[in-house]
DNA sequence: GATAGATGTTTTACTATTCAAGTATTAGGG
DNA sequence: CCCTAATACTTGAATAGTAAAACATCTATC
């Protein structure tokens, strides 16, 4: 029986995305960081002012509203993002990468490049430019 | 500052399989299994004789030792699976999908194929074949 | 054929995540 | 104004996963 390209998707992606991160993990353990760390600064890196609300944030890096809270609280305490309340509504609040989060990002950022590298090095970067094309009509 | 494709082909994955599979986790709630326990069904439905050693299985799956035996207890208890023991070495262990199992992965199967179609619908069979040929560069 | 080491699995302790309930704050209709 | 409802976030309980230690079984060497 012929399973279906999309379903074959499905399962490659989970398979593959799954063997990505345990590798990213491995290398951004020597900065003291996962990769979903990694992931919170490289949003709040992109952002104005380095500063993104919690919706916002748990929104990109896909977690649930309690996630993000579980996942800034030590983040906080390492001072590498702060809080900050919204003076015009308290409900919500904003994150901050600070100076020292900035500076861990960066290094973190070279050395999870060499492993975005080393996890491509077998395609060709046209192919590369024709996954994320192609990714970014999956969305 | 430009940050290269491998990178973004990194935080894309992981940011559209997270998606993916809360979506197909969501549609598969229906049959009772989580997308991991699919995925552990769908692995033991193309092995011969609907059975692997559970090493091949969490290979498979991408669970460690550990994660597949925790995987495992809850399924044997609802006989979705059976264990057996190798009888030239009794250290191994053999998984094998039971009749149940395999009359709920056809269900599940029907389920996750949709979505799977879902999920895709904005690219086209061509660009799904050229996704899955480049995914396997990347193993 | 005993024993040391290798191999596969399970248990234990810990981390990460989610859902649901609870808290805090704001907005809007009597 | 004040109460209700809506919104953003946090906490608590439960689930899922990992790593490391423990356990069981086999292999090979003396």
């Amino acid at each position: 029986m012929e399973l279906p390209a999309s379903l074959s998707l499905l399962t490659e992606l989970a398979s593959l995305s799954s063997a990505f991160i345990k590798q990213a993990d491995r290398k951004l353990s020597a900065h003291g960081i996962s990769f979903a760390e990694f992931m919170v600064m490289h949003y709040l890196s992109k952002a104005a002012d380095l500063t993104m609300s919690r919706t916002e944030l748990a929104d990109a890096v896909s977690l649930s509203p309690s996630g993000i809270t579980k996942k800034l609280n030590p983040m906080q305490k390492l001072h590498l993002v702060e809080k900050e309340v919204n003076q015009r509504d308290a409900r919500f609040s904003l994150v901050k990468l600070t100076a020292t989060g900035v500076e861990i990002y960066n290094d973190a950022l070279v050395s999870c490049i060499h492993c975005a590298n080393d996890l491509t090095e077998n395609v060709t970067g046209k192919q590369l430019n024709t996954l994320l094309e192609i990714f970014a009509k999956l969305k």
